[in-house]
DNA sequence: TTGCCTCGAGATCA
DNA sequence: CTCGAGGCAA
């Protein structure tokens, strides 16, 4: 690490001297210092190649510091200087995500990967070539930059919103305050904070001196780091950025690996380990070079991504839900470690659904201390015949969550019986149900199981619903126990003087609650509805039925059929809600809610038109007018439907440049009607 | 599922 | 100052 340290007799020499001897402004002195520091900053941190020493870098920064203070006017946000931190933050503001940030979709092995690519080529016809990347583990980043500027930096959060980190990012010395050559005028990086395995033992050994508890793994530290209030005590992290992906209008480049190369030459680190690959031995290669390579790395990698490279491509394969069609990661094979299944409890959610747990002897893996497991239900245990007391293989594979893989029977106890999965609910004693061609069994106590109604109530407040602040699982059963809070609605009754007898709750904690209480008001239908906690009403089938039924009392009328009319919503879903409304004291409680003034009404933009009334809408091919998501806008907002796939069903095909083999099967089906963009877009006029 | 950071509450000590 | 709840990230 770089040491800033320096005397400040030396400071004033140079500060006289840089007056003296050139008959410089304050001005053209910052401006020069600026970008002298910049230059060495990218040429130590981003090219591990410094042309000057620690100590003449540490003289140029103490007096860029000394202008700075004398001239505060003249000092930018994006200096050098504030690189070592010094801003507090007190909370971090939610930013919107102006472009999505997605997921990827995980894949375990050959076969998987295989078949993923089998898809692929399957939509693309010609030509096909990848990008393969490592997957850093670390806390995942989006930076804006407004005509070159650092502007923000913001967490992934849900992929739609993220916390805005700025102060912690412009410490990270690897992300550059300035970009090197042409900016566009907007412009948005993609990419990975991560802890280096040494930054990481460094850190450590501090601690350690310090008598604190060391840090468990890089990732997290890495992670918790970018959310510390003291930007100064970020900057002695020796975190670094690995970017991967730039967003924005107009850019320079047309495929994944121009864009690699753009962000290199912008001043980013971007490693030289990704490659492009033409042919699947090409991928696997390098999967498997990576998977044992990845021991002499500098830093943590949990597997290798795999993109298709051109842009159109790209935008030809699209996007599902939550991740792109066109990009894939390949994890590594999971560590495994054996210990002892000690004891099996079982959990009740919200559902009534019970899940038995494995509580074992706590074993280090990968980097954290595994002490459960979900057994998940009562086939999975039969499978395994695990038993209390076997000695059991854990593994934690990509989905964070520890998984019994094994038993180990050579080291059963003789006297090990068979788990007899429980026949009543651990906590109200009512005996289970098991319904036909399900695994899992249930407790029908809806309205008398504590876990029950506390887990509706949790979900009521989670996140993704009512997202009330400060409170949480805890706090609701406190709620309950008190006898305060049976039902969601019962949240809306609380009042300031039965909160504060309750043990942990001051003054200021009750007031947070009941503001989170009353600011839930404001979240829209869509949110409310799936903070019912209807069975099979998650998210996205909470927004098709908003759609469909603008208000509470058309759903609350429809019929199953109606309900079935809807794209995406079958039988079993159509079933759930009717069953849901049909209970008296469900429909007395939504009355309750409204009452409250919840939002039982979407709020949607009106459509423009209505000329695309009945039709469908296929794109394909490079598109020169539009994005694919400003072109699904277009159809939507006049009436009209978009497809995935060229089938009867489909009506109009739009195609672009490279259109292959969507154009082909459009052609053969003799049905469909081919437009050019400018076709499309004079039918909209 | 776990680890990290932050905050409020309550204990401890001056 | 220590503890535990809450939020967040993977």
């Amino acid at each position: 690490m770089k040491t800033h340290h320096g005397s400040n007799k030396i400071k004033r020499n140079l500060l006289t001297c840089a007056f003296n001897c050139s008959f410089m402004t304050p001005e053209e002195r910052i401006k020069i210092l600026t970008q002298e520091l910049q230059e060495h900053n990218y040429n130590y941190y981003v090219l591990d190649n410094p042309t000057i020493s620690d100590y003449e870098f540490d003289m140029k920064l103490k007096e860029l510091q000394a202008l700075e203070e004398k001239y505060p006017q003249l000092a930018d946000a994006n200096s050098p200087t504030r690189r070592v931190g010094g801003d507090v933050t007190k909370n971090f503001p939610t930013i919107q995500h102006t472009y999505r940030m997605y997921s990827l979709v995980n894949s375990y092995s050959r076969e998987e990967l295989v078949e993923w690519i089998e898809r692929v080529e399957k939509s693309v016809d010609e030509n096909l070539e990848y990008v393969c990347e490592l997957k850093f583990d670390g806390a995942s980043i989006s930076l804006k930059y407004i005509n070159g500027q650092l502007a923000e930096g913001v967490t992934r959060g849900d992929g739609y919103q993220g916390d805005d980190i700025t102060t912690n990012v412009r410490t990270i010395r690897s992300i550059p305050l300035k970009l090197r050559g042409d900016a566009p005028e907007e412009m948005y990086v993609r990419g990975e904070i991560i802890l280096p395995l040494e930054g990481f033992q460094q850190i450590n050994a501090e601690r350690e001196e310090l008598g604190l508890e060391p840090f468990m793994n890089p990732r997290n530290t890495a992670s918790g780091s970018l959310k510390m209030q003291d930007s100064a005590e970020v900057a002695k992290r020796p975190l670094q950025a690995f970017m991967y992906a730039v967003q924005g209008k107009d850019l320079p480049f047309e495929s994944q690996w121009e864009m690699l190369a753009f962000c290199r030459n912008a001043g980013f680190k971007v490693p030289d380990s990704a490659k492009l690959c033409k042919t699947q031995k090409e991928i696997f290669d390098f999967i498997e070079h990576w998977d044992k390579g990845r021991l002499n790395l500098p830093y943590e990698i949990d597997g290798i991504v795999i993109k298709v490279n051109p842009f159109y491509q790209q935008n030809e394969l699209g996007y599902t839900a939550k991740a792109p069609r066109w990009a894939i990661a390949y994890k590594f094979k999971a560590e495994q470690a054996q210990t002892k299944l000690n004891e099996i409890t079982y959990q009740v959610g919200r559902t009534g659904a019970v899940t038995p747990v494995a509580n074992l002897e706590p074993v280090l893996l990968a980097g954290t201390t595994v002490k459960r497991a979900s057994l998940h239900n009562a086939d999975i245990i039969a499978q395994l015949d695990v038993r209390i007391g076997d000695t059991v293989m854990v593994e934690k594979g990509g989905e964070i969550i520890p998984k019994i893989v094994d038993v180990n029977l050579d080291l059963r106890p003789k006297d090990a019986e068979k788990v007899e999965f429980i026949k009543h609910c651990p906590e109200c004693n009512t005996a289970l149900v098991r319904h036909e061609g399900e695994s899992a069994y249930y407790c029908p106590n809806e309205d008398g199981c504590p876990p029950q109604i506390k887990g509706r109530i949790e979900h009521f407040i989670s996140r993704k619903a009512m997202d009330m602040d400060s409170i949480g699982a805890e706090t609701i059963a406190q709620f309950y126990e008190a006898g305060l809070v049976n039902k969601i609605s019962d949240l809306y009754d609380l009042r300031q003087e039965d909160l504060l007898p309750l043990e942990r709750l001051g003054e200021k904690s009750v007031q947070n609650i009941l503001e989170g209480i009353e600011a839930s008001k404001q979240n829209p239908f869509h949110k409310v509805l799936y903070g019912l906690g209807i069975r099979y009403v998650g998210e996205t089938v909470a927004k098709k039925l908003v759609r469909a039924f603008p208000n509470i009392h058309l759903l609350m009328q429809a019929t199953e059929e109606e309900l079935e009319s809807v794209d995406a919503i079958g039988g079993r879903i159509a079933n759930s809600v009717t069953e849901y409304f049909a209970k008296e004291e469900h429909r007395e409680m939504i009355a309750k809610l409204e009452k409250e003034g919840l939002q039982f009404e979407a709020e949607f933009e009106e459509n423009i038109s209505e000329v695309l009334n009945g039709e469908t809408f296929l794109f394909t091919g490079k598109l020169s007018e539009f994005t694919r998501e400003e072109a699904k806008e277009m159809v939507e907002k006049n009436g009209g439907k978009i497809v995935s796939s060229v089938t009867k069903n489909l009506k109009n095909l739009v195609v672009g440049e490279n259109a292959g083999s969507k154009l082909k099967k459009a052609n053969e089906l003799g049905t469909v009607k081919i437009l050019t963009e400018k076709e499309f877009l004079a039918l909209i006029k």
